[in-house]
DNA sequence: ATTGAAAGACCTTGGCG
DNA sequence: CGCCAAGGTCTTTCAAT
């Protein structure tokens, strides 16, 4: 279960571009690209290298807004919570959820058309909802995702 | 520009499994493997498909605690604010950096070992900064990322 | 735009240091 | 663990439609 710092490199170059050939990552990391593919089999096996997924351009497509709802819920059962929380991931315009401690208790962010189109999903998926008290809306106007590990390869071999 | 329903099926594809051979999507939206391959590229060629990128289980490398940082920043000038977006996104425990209207200035996704890293972090890297005037921190219990199109093939194509 | 075919590159496995 | 070698598979290009 034990992650050396080759393996680490090749999560970090993943990371970045999980659409490097073995061939490239072995060369990165200095490894023949035998062995590099077995590294990599072993973390996908061990559940360390989890998935990969596409990075698509949404203003493109038309979802030229971004927006992220503050949202505070009743003091309800715990099946009640855990169902509205699936049918808000469940919402296409959804891009992530989480399920917070503190003022709010469900931190959304959307991806949506325009203001109108904002509106109505608010609407429709929480303010109509009973479970749902409150929810505060705010506008993105800059989002910057981390595609690289949460540590230095030093901090993590020191 | 346009995207037809070929594009956007090869897009839902590649978003919720970047690994899908080129063959394998083609199969899959019933077109020749050079035809499918010729669309990928265009698509990325048109800045359409961004990027890929691997997901790892941070649990599995000691990152056990997530929280969401609501960060308030005093009235300065634009060159600040900008300045201090981009440190903040390269802190390596910073997942993802949204500059927000409304209430609070910044939110903040972080993943950290434990409660006395999180501690450090907001120290080091908010509490300690002039353009900081206030940080609340969440715990977050539970999150979900929407690997998908945010809209359903039958809304894009009514 | 889509296709089939061809060439080359790559992945993948098994045996060995 | 890592490497080499071999076979099988896939990617990638291109002429034709």
């Amino acid at each position: 279960m034990d992650i050396d710092r080759t393996d680490f490199a090749i999560l970090r170059l993943l990371m970045k571009n999980a659409w490097l050939s073995n061939k490239e990552i072995a060369a990165a990391v200095g490894l023949a690209p035998s062995s590099c593919h077995e590294r990599i089999k072993s973390l996908r096996a061990r559940g360390i290298l989890k998935s990969a997924h596409a990075e698509v351009n949404l203003e493109a497509i038309g979802f030229a807004l971004a927006a992220v709802l503050f949202v505070q819920l009743g003091k309800l059962e715990d099946h009640v919570v855990d169902e509205f929380l699936r049918s808000t991931a469940a919402v296409p315009e959804v891009r992530g959820v989480s399920l917070v401690s503190g003022r709010f208790d469900l931190i959304v962010h959307v991806a949506v058309r325009d203001m109108e189109h904002l509106k109505e999903i608010i609407s429709k998926h929480f303010n109509r909802h009973a479970v749902v008290t409150r929810v505060e809306t705010s506008v993105v106007f800059n989002h910057e995702t981390q595609h690289a590990m949460p540590l230095s390869d030093s901090d993590a071999f020191a």
